[in-house]
DNA sequence: ATCACACGTGGGAGCGCTCCCACGGTACCT
DNA sequence: AGGTACCGTGGGAGCGCTCCCACGTGTGAT
């Protein structure tokens, strides 16, 4: 469909010189005409563009990245096992977002998972060769060496989910803190008050800041943390039971759960059927992700959403800013950006 | 963690040309031990490893790409919107073949949707910038031009479900007969006679073969085929729950149902459940797939399992062999190769 | 009339590699 | 001794582009 016209007698795909040659005009014209540089007159212009759609010219995307130092590809690293990526919205999100926002541009988007060693070890000889332009960086692990050694191949990159409040490279990420700040905002207006919190992994800094969220959400409507209502889950339903127990154990008064996610809040559920407690009359239930689950969960979940398409958009408007200014990691003066998107509570009938 | 050692003090990357000078070699003798030729002396390999070892060499892909006429890159083809790829198991199996496969190559995968025509037409650009090595083509419909496209640039590819029995294109299949006729002849040796097919859709290749597999297997035990019981469905469960209100309606006495998905004999159970017939006792009941809806089926549910992860692996095998030889598509005499891959009948509760 | 300075343009140099030819050396034949 | 063959090796040429300098030519200020 794309290519027809005349195929070059030679045989092989037209060059930038014989376009140059049927377009009567010189080799750095045809260049700054591809390349949309406005110093080219009307006339020539449309003489070249010519030749190019009667040859069927398609540049050699080798042979610019060769000459001008640049691959315009960029990969999204994901270091999970690829079941992971398949499992979780989170990331089909995120890749709708990027998809969409590089929609309109010449930039290639490669996916590339770094579950294994091996494939880690395949990923920094990629890096090494400088066979992307920049990086986007999902669900990175506190203690994950990628972002540094990023920084010191100077490969710009952003990451989805700073590892900490000092994270040096560009980051977007959601608001977990108010996030966390709205749920438990949410179950003191409906007059919980014995609110408990089961938390997430506490090395993933979001985690950390629901948490945040959670004590100064009861500490500004003057009421004292109960250390004893929050108990540490890793965002799996099984964590969610497991730290359920424990707290129904601890505090059989809760009147209120704010679970770190909607998977753990479901497996908070459970426990608290199983001992009885109905949802929401006994214990309000407020989970975070807004995923499938919250909506399918019997009461359907409230649950805390995160904006994860457009921190995909605005991941790539930022990496794309940053390889642009051609500066890339600790470029003097230059503050790191550091994005925060708003959470959305979404009220159903859980609280 | 991969490179350290000497930057060459011009700041950018090593060349091959510094390393041949460290080593104490000639340009094209690094390039050799480099591409693993066998005409390199040990000792020359030797020195020549350790000069790239201290300089953290890595190979310009770029250099190597203008220079050689490959990108070292194969491409999966989706053609379909993301959303489907992740909502289907199909993808993520095949998806884990294709990197097993690949895992100990140089080879680069890239994945490409093109489900919307904007998308469609990115690629054609793509294609024809040459800047893959070869082509995986998944899921394609019996009208689309796409192969075609690729034959045209003669761009090695190799398609998962060839469109007809006449496909140009290398080919890798389950056996969609075998399966069929395997169905078909548990169903008979379980004592059912009246079976009937819900088909999936028929402009695709393999959803005809499974019903040349029913007829078959009938046939060949004897019966006619009555085509009352073959009513036509389209993969979905509305689909099927369609086609079996018009079974019922059509032949109330038939006594199985062989069903060209896990997801339409989902909604081919739903009709019969209301119907108030039992799943075995009255009506037994196979579907296609394995999928997890098989089973987590209420009764779980009989299955026909194609290998799809080792289709992903076959695919890339016969793709790397073609590239390999250089002569893409329709090479003079070469025949095309048609590969098909055994299926398995996973036999559960539901027949 | 002169100078200055844009602007549009052509083409050399060079990006880092692979390919291939040519060369000297060694080994084995006649 | 000369011839032939092959092996390991060096390095020229060239892949198709971008970058940049240099070169007219036209315009406005002097």
């Amino acid at each position: 469909m794309a290519t027809h016209g005349v195929r070059g007698r030679s045989g092989g795909r037209p060059t930038l010189e014989e376009v140059a040659a049927r377009a009567g005009v010189g080799r750095g014209t045809v260049s700054r005409v591809i390349n949309g540089s406005p110093r080219v007159s009307d006339a020539t212009r449309a003489a070249v563009e010519a030749a190019v759609a009667e040859l069927g010219y398609v540049p050699n995307t080798a042979a610019r990245a060769l000459a001008a130092n640049r691959t315009d590809a960029i990969a999204l690293v994901v270091p999970e096992p690829e079941t992971r990526f398949f499992a979780e919205p989170y990331f089909s999100d995120i890749l709708k977002g990027v998809g969409a926002e590089l929609a309109d541009t010449e930039m290639q988007l490669l996916l590339i998972f770094a579950g294994s060693d091996k494939e880690r070890r395949r990923l920094a000889q990629y890096l090494a060769a400088h066979r992307v332009d920049g990086v986007l960086l999902v669900s990175v692990h506190a203690d994950d060496p990628l972002p540094d050694l990023l920084s010191q191949l100077e490969i710009p990159a952003v990451i989805s989910g700073p590892r900490s409040a000092a994270e040096t490279l560009t980051s977007v990420d959601s608001d977990n803190y108010g996030g966390g700040r709205s749920a438990v905002e949410h179950l003191l207006s409906r007059g919980r008050t014995r609110i408990a919190h089961i938390t997430g992994r506490l090395d993933v800094y979001g985690a950390q800041r629901r948490v945040d969220g959670y004590r100064d959400a009861l500490h500004d409507a003057g009421f004292d943390v109960d250390e004893l209502l929050i108990e540490p889950g890793d965002f799996t339903e099984e964590g969610g039971r497991r730290a359920m127990e424990t707290l129904l154990a601890r505090r059989p008064d809760l009147d209120a759960v704010f679970a770190a996610s909607d998977v753990t809040a479901a497996g908070a559920r459970q426990v608290l059927r199983e001992a009885g407690r109905r949802i929401p009359d006994d214990v309000a239930l407020v989970g975070y992700d807004d995923s499938a689950i919250a909506r399918h969960m019997d009461p359907p979940l409230t649950s805390v959403r995160q904006p994860i398409e457009e921190m995909g958009r605005r991941m790539i408007d930022l990496l794309l800013t940053e390889i642009a200014d051609r500066r890339p990691a600790m470029s003097r003066g230059l503050e790191r950006a550091q994005m925060v998107l708003a959470t959305e509570l979404v009220v159903r009938t859980s609280s």
